[in-house]
DNA sequence: ATAAACAATATTAAATTAGTAGGAATTATA
DNA sequence: TATAATTCCTACTAATTTAATATTGTTTAT
């Protein structure tokens, strides 16, 4: 625990931010697509996705022409609601979690835990102020600047 | 690796907490000091320790009467300097450590990245802009209001 | 029917964490 | 000089977590 983020949430939010970028609430996106596109394994991915819906982030369709969909616009699903469902509350110590925080016999005067808790907020609102859909348009910016590159190289 | 500081940075954080507490330049804390002040094993503290002096942040005095010393006066030692000394460089993912970042082959396009970023850098400000004086400073205001509090319980 | 796809559960090798143990070296002081 | 207090160093370890893989089952479009 060396304040990293997990591969599970790194890799939950690239298949979210995958869902995303091709968001139609009436085409799934089987795994297998979401996986090959960022490179990660089918299996393991499985195991985010599973996690993902039972948070109600994305919806599954089974059988043939299956796969996974968003449960609602990007614009309306945080990367903090994403990274929560993956890896539960913030908190980077137990004792300023956000869901019931661990007492420990010095909370009501320790000024360590008072630095922790600006630090979990601050994280907070980062994650908690960006939508699915502001990187979708950071994607779309960089796609552009990229094919403007193009004719210089 | 869930977004947590290890015991190593919430022990040695405290740790300098109590050498500025008590900060005098001529009289070191042994390590037995701070450790039951803290209510941290003696054996685990020494290691933290260890890193905290290797990385210039405190001073050692051997033999008895000896201790530990804060190398700087509290206000000249940032909470950042402390979690780097012993967490490593800053970096919520491998890709966006503070030193020699990974290379992943999808770092030039990638906009999970910028989001990483983001909150290295909301981390970053909140534990550089934190010194030790300010956290003694935090533990004295504590300090008087439980005093003030007193008179009503 | 059949193939495409999700669902569920179990297993695992490697790494990390949070310590413990024991003794060697150093130094103030009686 | 002897002793006690203290840091320094190295090695060990049990438990947990991580990042997967494997297998088998269920659902459904065609």
């Amino acid at each position: 625990m060396n304040l990293k983020f997990s591969t599970r949430a790194r890799y939950g939010l690239r298949a979210m931010l995958e869902l995303a970028l091709s968001y139609n609430p009436s085409e799934p996106t089987p795994l297998f697509q979401i996986a090959e596109r960022q490179g990660i394994s089918e299996g393991y991915l499985e195991q985010m996705m599973t996690v993902l819906r039972k948070g109600g982030l994305v919806r599954s369709v089974r059988g043939a022409q299956g796969g996974y969909l968003l449960s609602r616009v990007p614009a309306k699903i945080t990367t903090g609601e994403i990274i929560r469902c993956l890896e539960g509350p913030l908190g980077p110590t137990g004792c300023v979690s956000e869901e019931d925080p661990e007492i420990c016999d010095r909370s009501d005067f320790c000024v360590t835990r008072t630095l922790w808790e600006k630090v979990r907020n601050s994280i907070a609102d980062v994650l908690d102020g960006t939508t699915l859909e502001d990187l979708c348009k950071d994607a779309e910016k960089v796609r552009r600047s990229r094919e403007a590159n193009m004719y210089y190289i």
